[in-house]
DNA sequence: AAAACATTAACGCAGCGTCATGGTAC
DNA sequence: GGTACCATGACGCTGCGTTAATGTTT
């Protein structure tokens, strides 16, 4: 039994392109009349295509495809199963890493509302912070280079943060200073294997007084904190060490429709902990 | 603080090209210096970049990327992660039923050099078959075209299995005639939703003799059987059903190379469950 | 003779990497 | 004045889909 490419595509559910396709890539040669250069196939082939798809279909590509279907011993296909279980395990943790994380980042960011502006007490919890500018300047120091960019290899489970000395936000006279970086939960540095050695610095969980701020501007400055520092005297407590925070993020508040078209208004939340004791009398 | 493409490129720990490939795709634009059209990238920049890295590694297409980190709302962020959430965990199931269905080939193709030409009991798992070629040729009826791509969908999960009528196999005159598809374990059944009305027919778990056999020519025949029907007589049993059984894989011999180059030797090594009762005496 | 096929070839997509060629910074 | 950078543009890769121009079958 002879089938024309139409025939044999509407039998696998594939187009006759991609036959042509396979055939250009090696996988499958059917016979060709030399009259009107037609393809047809024969069952032989039917078979060697549907092997084809049973391997396509566990994610080989279509060279290693054709490898198996053509020219693997037993020995070889097992080998490259192993080596494509490996592959699928290490997507499987990948993406179910990945998918915690958008859950919680989604659980974050839809908490904004409710802590925009207000202050509540929160435990910190324990992080690794990696600080690699001041008032947004990078570090140019180059053994820094080798470290941001594995950090950045972290994304999106390392946090865009800011960190800023107690000093501060205590003096009468601000000087705006402040320093960024990024942060990884405890738990995510020892998943993705991250060091905890200088210049990463590790912060523990703390009694804090938390809030969330945004800033029109997506720029952070410490000024911005100064209502929270207020909630602390109003509290009749005091600020006990440095404070730090993330980048929530950077979104438009006006959507796609923005109020000044060309030039959209991204406006930046931030998280900010602000560790607290009892003021001294 | 002004960087050039390559600092910038430093920085984030990836290649000049990219960043100009993310500026043809709109997600950054950094200042040209008109004199001689370099870019030059601020602290802006870089920090716009760095979120655009937060979300393409969750998984965003550059484009997505590029709406995310512009032009969206809290709500819409919020939305695409959603979805983005729906893909990922849809991916890890599938990951995770391709990688059972690997180990488990592996595990079959393993197998194969104990089971070779030799007969052991075993009980025959209960599957679907769907059965569309008799010896060969496939049924040509234009309903079975539909099926039969819904079934090859089910690759990897699928197996080619044959079916042999338990009259072939006990006529005096065999006609070698067979039929020709594909199985499904029951399980697989249930989780891929595949249904068990006719055409395709559902074989109950039975007592059988179980064999593993090749043939170098890759194709089936019916007298393969022969020597499992001869082991069933040796046996004092008899035939009590059509045989069905899977092709197990189609390897080639040699390996890649192989002794008759031009024209791989492409063996077909099939198993085969006989259903057995005690002979009648 | 019209409809439904077949052929080749070229181009498009994402998400980059890799050249080649020529200008620029230091 | 050398070398390390920058610019643009074109092409390659995979796994296809799409379109166009042309020829064949029924």
């Amino acid at each position: 039994m002879k089938y024309k490419i139409g025939d044999m595509a509407k039998i696998l559910g594939i187009s006759p392109d991609l036959l042509r396709y396979y055939e250009k890539k090696g996988v499958v040669s059917p016979v060709k009349n030399k009259d009107n250069d037609y393809r047809y196939y024969d069952t032989r082939d039917t078979n060697f295509l549907i092997d084809c798809l049973f391997y396509k279909n566990f994610g080989f590509s279509i060279e290693e495809t054709s490898e198996l279907v053509r020219s693997c011993s037993i020995e070889e296909v097992s080998r490259r199963f192993d080596e494509n279980e490996r592959q699928l395990a290490d997507a499987i943790r990948r993406d179910q890493l990945l998918l915690r994380r958008s859950q919680e980042y989604r659980a974050a960011i839809a908490q904004i509302p409710q802590h925009l502006g207000k202050c509540s007490f929160s435990s910190r919890p324990a992080c690794i912070y990696y600080i690699n500018r001041h008032n947004q300047e990078f570090n140019t120091d180059p053994s820094m280079g080798q470290v941001t960019r594995q950090w950045l290899k972290y994304l999106p489970f390392s946090k865009r943060s800011f960190f800023v000395p107690q000093e501060e936000l205590l003096s009468p006279e601000p000087k705006g200073e402040f320093r960024w970086g990024f942060s990884l939960s405890e738990e995510y540095a020892e998943i993705l294997g991250a060091s905890a050695q200088p210049p990463v610095m590790r912060i523990p969980s703390l009694r804090c007084v938390y809030t969330v701020f945004s800033n029109p501007d997506s720029s952070f400055s410490p000024k911005f904190l100064s209502y929270a520092m207020d909630f602390i005297r109003a509290q009749g407590l005091r600020l006990c060490g440095d404070v730090c925070g993330n980048l929530l993020i950077s979104a438009n508040e006006a959507g796609p429709l923005a109020i000044t078209p060309g030039t959209p208004q991204i406006t930046g939340y931030f998280e900010a902990w602000l560790p607290v004791a009892e003021a001294e009398p």
